[in-house]
DNA sequence: GCGGGGAGGTAATGCGGTTTAGCCAATTAC
DNA sequence: GTAATTGGCTAAACCGCATTACCTCCCCGC
């Protein structure tokens, strides 16, 4: 080290360059160097080269406290995930999600804000407290649920917002764009994939309640039920979790009249409840048909691999992301509808025993 | 709508209160608010509480841009996960770890950047421009791998820093605290069980080679398995996906002599393995045990449960992002032990087949 | 009665940008 | 030949807060 000893603190921590530095090696004020680098009229191509050149050179980066400061725009976008902690379980949905957003918002340096919070009161509470802080220019608001108090709140503040789901049944977006899949018709599909190969008791291990794709789905299949005339359709909710998926996969096999397929809402369950098939003796698919909402590695790894409804969710997440952008430059809100999911038949699907089978129609073995 | 028609702007998006707004209602000047509010002296004790009533009054919170500028603190920390979207699995790691993390921050207020990236390279680049935007006052490091440029480069952009991990052998963190859990003595652990059971073919099937956690568990591995005179155990790497652990199964279990105990570095290929010996029809536990490096839903509900090496990676999170806070509050770098991780023993591993037995030592099913 | 000191407050400055207003020369319009 | 534009640039104000310098009382000691 042959570094003048002395000041006691670290090594001076490489200053960052400013554009008052840019102005003085270009020789020209901030206001043009500014100009220049925006991309505004107001200076002629040579300096605006020049500027250019010496930004590159000085490994200039705006400072984005200053920016917002000034241009009343942070930079930020924010995702608020409620869930209680332990719940975070093995769902790849969310990281995939993320992904995908953050594929459209590095194109323009955009920084996402990720925050898991305990439950929906204290996101709004975040959301509040963001928008006050103007840490964040807009947000994503997932997991869209009954009573949601998220989309008029947004409103009041006016901040920006994606909506990505649907809103539940009868409740209305507000302002927000929203960026949805078609649960209903998804489960339209499945269940005429299980009607088709004869299944009539039908059971539909769904989520969190409170969720509007829950509800969503638990309606769509019991007005699906009621068009082919079947009875024994039903769904029961859950909290998503490997634990409830197992403990009703149970209860179901123990009634009098056991489901002959079960369709899980989530991949986790479908394991779980495959397990527990496997600890009652029930064979699959001879005994039991199972459908996986959500493929995953999770789905392939099982014995018999599992029917899953397949989406691409990290496309799912550029494309709420884009609408979010778009808003903020001023597009109107939306509703934009995501690819329809759609059914990978694996070897966990299968006609029933033959006692239990229907009259069937046209064996289909796609919906 | 009793508003005046005619500004095509949407509805004025309640403005956001500043401290000057505070200022007037109190009859004071601004930096008396400023003064107020940030505890400092200078301003009486009845001023001071005046100013709090009017400012919770107006639901006042600081602006995050402005308090960046002055303050130069941004009130945000960093967190990049370098990985190619597609392998962004099913891992709950760094769900749980974020979790951990921001149960932290969320207490100072504190947001959190989270961004996925492709790979190292990108990783650096992003961290170089969070630090010359001053997005960030501080960064988790996660993954540390084999020749990692990133404690040097966060080292030379005086940005503080947390490595979550130690870092590979040979390596050191520069002046970057490290918060890690002992790989070497959890390996230590797993190989006593699975050799207490009596097993002597072992096969270690781990994850990304560049991650120096990997390169210290291979090294404990041969170490340990070197002291208690086994030859027959080894590592294989892989990419962590169900599919490279599947596929190692297969050739693992095709082999000449295959092993009579597998380990698994993470869930997914544990899961994924276990189905691969039921393809070929190898039973377990009796003709192959199973151990998971991370225990989550996925090793309790495949049949038989997979026993697990687990640990709170919640705490983890802890850990690391209170260090970081007390780093930016300019504690020094320090090297912090995570609790070790503990093995779960399960169903799914037992004594070898007695033609592959070893003459055993004294049967000790604990390590 | 006067200087000193502290408590309680205000005015001014700066952080690093963006943006508006203005200035000066060179064109262009008439 | 003079007025109006225009291109290219600079000076200055501003965003919302922290902080520093200063200012004014009031009380105290002597």
């Amino acid at each position: 080290m042959t570094a003048p000893a002395g000041d006691g603190a670290r090594a001076t921590p490489a200053r960052r360059p400013t554009i008052k530095d840019i102005a003085r090696r270009a020789g020209v004020s901030e206001s043009a160097v500014s100009f220049a680098l925006n991309g505004r009229p107001g200076v002629s191509q040579t300096t605006r080269e020049r500027v250019h050149r010496v930004a590159a050179d000085l490994g200039w980066q705006p400072n984005s406290a200053a920016r917002a400061l000034s241009g009343e725009r942070s930079g930020a976008l924010g995702l608020v995930l409620a869930r209680p902690a332990h719940t975070l379980g093995v769902e790849s949905f969310f990281l995939q999600l993320v992904s995908g957003v953050q594929e459209v918002l590095a194109a323009r340096r955009i920084a996402l804000l990720f925050q898991v919070v305990e439950d929906t009161a204290a996101e709004c509470e975040l959301l509040r407290r963001w928008w006050a802080e103007r840490r964040v220019d807009g947000v994503l608001v997932v997991d869209p649920r009954a009573q949601d108090p998220r989309p008029a709140l947004l409103d009041s503040l006016g901040l920006p917002a994606v909506l990505v789901g649907a809103p539940a049944p009868g409740e209305d977006a507000g302002s927000l764009s929203t960026v949805w899949a078609d649960d209903s018709a998804a489960m339209a599909s499945v269940l005429a994939h299980l009607h088709g190969l004869g299944h009539r008791r039908i059971v539909h291990v769904a989520g969190l309640p409170g969720l509007a794709h829950t509800e969503r789905r638990i309606a769509s299949l019991r007005a699906e039920a009621a068009a082919l005339g079947l009875s024994g359709v039903r769904s029961v909710t859950t909290d998503y979790s490997d634990a409830e998926g197992a403990a009703a996969t149970r209860r179901l096999l123990d009634a009098a009249e056991p489901p002959t397929a079960i369709i899980y809402d989530n991949d986790v369950m479908a394991v779980a409840g495959v397990s527990a098939a496997a600890e009652r003796g029930v064979a699959l698919p001879a005994e039991l048909s199972v459908v996986a909402w959500d493929d995953s590695a999770l789905c392939r790894v099982t014995h018999p691999r599992l029917t899953a409804l397949v989406r691409d969710t990290t496309a799912f997440g550029r494309l709420a992301a884009g609408e979010l952008l778009d808003r903020l430059d001023g597009g109107p809100a939306r509703s934009i509808q995501a690819e329809l999911p759609h059914l990978e038949p694996r070897e966990s699907t299968a006609p029933p025993p033959p006692a239990e089978r229907e009259p069937a129609p046209e064996q289909g073995l796609r919906a």
